[in-house]
DNA sequence: GTGAAAGCGCTAACAT
DNA sequence: ATGTTAGCGCTTTCAC
């Protein structure tokens, strides 16, 4: 389709005086090509510019790629489905490059299932692995046995400190606290505010609201030195405590107005927010659920803070199949996605 | 690669008894098929839910296609510079699908070299065309000659209310201005504002901003409906001028403390605001552009509203490459993007 | 170590 | 109106 395109295999097989087939040879490094021919062939690729056919190469080739997306099986509604499209898009992409995607899921509470799910992810003997490390230890352990098979993983969501991940895809979370704190206090003198906590939160390590809330805190004491941060728990297994346990807490802290909470799950305290509308509660969240979203329409949430779940996996799926088609590495390794403010007035067109 | 992959057209010219010519021709409504044929080869695509091998056909195919994006040059740091990237991605997404995409620049002030353009684009015969319908007579007369030639073409930005176009990919732009004011009084009593406004604004018909000022207009009306606010007129032209229409507006006025832009030049206040720190103005404006942003950093800039033009060109051309690939129109015509809100917080993440 | 040749699934030109 | 066939550029077997 180019002038670089035009330039084939045969032409630098006739350039060389070597057959087609050994010009594939030191094209894929294959062995069984002497130093002399190799050296040859690789000056009159470099000459002539050539650019392999992708085309020609995956319609010759007959194997079946497979990239495996390990992550939370979901309900309706949940974080994790937010992913759900750019599953979809990249699974579009790699499609388009002759690659398949294949999601396993896992209960994300039980980190047996978690270990099954890898662990079937493995048996397909995939050419990559996208994941969020939601159990440290056994992703350790799955991230080796990738690693012993030369198979690239790519993390999301949160990341593991390991060697030898291809690439990250997620939010800047410490600074999503930051953001989130100078958002609730909105320049204004604050004494005093509430930050919503769940009881016990999952086990898995890797939960990212604890590096939040270093952030939220950060900002609170450089801006706010004397405001007093309340921590409020509540256990989502348990609804119908809740709303009591709110009632209590800002009864005994009537000059508390501005809410935090650092899951996703700000929508746990809304049926509380709607029984006191006269309060005019600050309230800023995380992640746009649909259950957030129609507490921010209906003015009881003031702001969520969204993180694009579907780009970062979108850009985890693509950046593993330009690895694996064209071998890119991906120019920058850590690759953190927006934050997201959200409003009534522009969460419509988010 | 996929169990529905295996079936090829020489499966479905056995089933059917043809040949593989006439299964081609019928897979391209390509005439000289009688219609027992026809009908006979699409009941067996449809039973062996036959899917075409893109890679198979890319490779038989010898003919360049190319998808032309008209729009205006502009220099480094401008508002239109923020649509590379999005063209650089929409340009390898199309060339995986072997469609090459050809930009075709003009002077924005300049209807003449509009035209220009667009009558180069039609010279290449291209296969379909993006563009931002940025002079409303010149685009209807082009896209007119489109039609004729049953070439498809997406608006980006904004968007002609011709028959005829596949998609269009832009701010919610009424929206966007309502926003502006729910941001700028932020549920604070608000009694004045002042709106700054270009001079002469290029007279090219189809000025978002007219829009916009109709969106923040009617939200102050509901919620302030006894705000005033004021026009103040610059001239980028003539930046000198500027800082003392400011400094006069702002002296006769000493109760407005909240300040708006509709379109992308923010940053033309700067040195004003920079003058004035103790007045802590809330200032709201458009666009991601480098100067904005340095402003957001330095606070003079309180908030701004992004709306990815990036994105705007990488899903027309996107959405363009796909209908013309696989026949595909897109599920949505009228695409809104998100307007992102921008604060000196989450802004170096944007 | 290297070459020859048979495809991969489709298109397009040429026959019939 | 339909069939035949020679490629597209690459991979892969098999032979030397």
């Amino acid at each position: 389709m180019d002038k670089t395109q035009k330039i084939t295999i045969k032409d630098i097989a006739r350039q060389t005086g070597l057959s087609k087939g050994t010009v594939d040879r030191v094209l894929h490094n294959r062995e069984g090509v002497s130093k002399k021919s190799y050296a040859k062939v690789m000056k009159v690729i470099k000459d002539l510019g050539y650019e392999p056919n992708i085309y020609a190469s995956l319609l010759a080739k007959h194997t079946e790629r497979v990239i495996a997306v390990i992550l939370p099986r979901c309900k309706s509604g949940e974080f994790w489905e937010l992913s759900d499209p750019g599953i979809e898009r990249g699974k579009e992409f790699a499609h388009n490059l002759g690659i398949n995607v294949r999601r396993f899921n896992y209960d994300q509470y039980d980190e047996n299932s978690f270990r099954r799910a890898c662990n079937e992810a493995l048996a397909m003997d995939p050419a990559g692995v996208v994941l969020p490390p939601m159990f440290r230890n056994e992703t350790m352990i799955f991230v080796d046995k990738l690693r012993d098979r030369d198979i690239p993983h790519v993390y999301v969501d949160t990341k593991l400190e390991t060697n030898g991940y291809l690439a990250y895809f997620g939010m800047p979370i410490y600074q999503s606290g930051y953001l989130c704190a100078s958002i609730l206090t909105d320049d204004t003198p604050t004494n005093e505010v509430a930050v919503i906590r769940i009881q016990r939160d999952k086990h898995g390590q890797s939960d990212p609201t604890i590096n939040r809330r270093e952030g939220f805190n950060d900002y609170i004491a450089e801006h706010f030195p004397n405001c007093r941060i309340h921590n409020v728990f509540i256990n989502p297994n348990r609804p119908e405590e809740i709303d009591g346990i709110l009632e209590e807490f800002f009864r005994s802290n009537p000059r508390v107005s501005q809410i935090a909470m650092f899951n996703s799950r700000i929508y746990l305290i809304t049926p509380f927010l709607e029984r006191h509308p006269e309060k005019k509660y600050r309230v800023v969240g995380f992640d746009n659920l649909a259950a957030n979203l129609s507490a921010l329409r209906s003015g009881m949430v003031t702001s969520l803070i969204a993180q694009r779940p579907d780009e970062q996996f979108y850009g985890a799926i693509k950046a593993l199949t330009d690895f694996i088609v064209f071998g890119k590495v991906p120019s920058i390794r850590d690759n953190f996605m927006p934050m997201d403010i959200l409003t009534r007035y522009n969460a419509e067109y988010y």
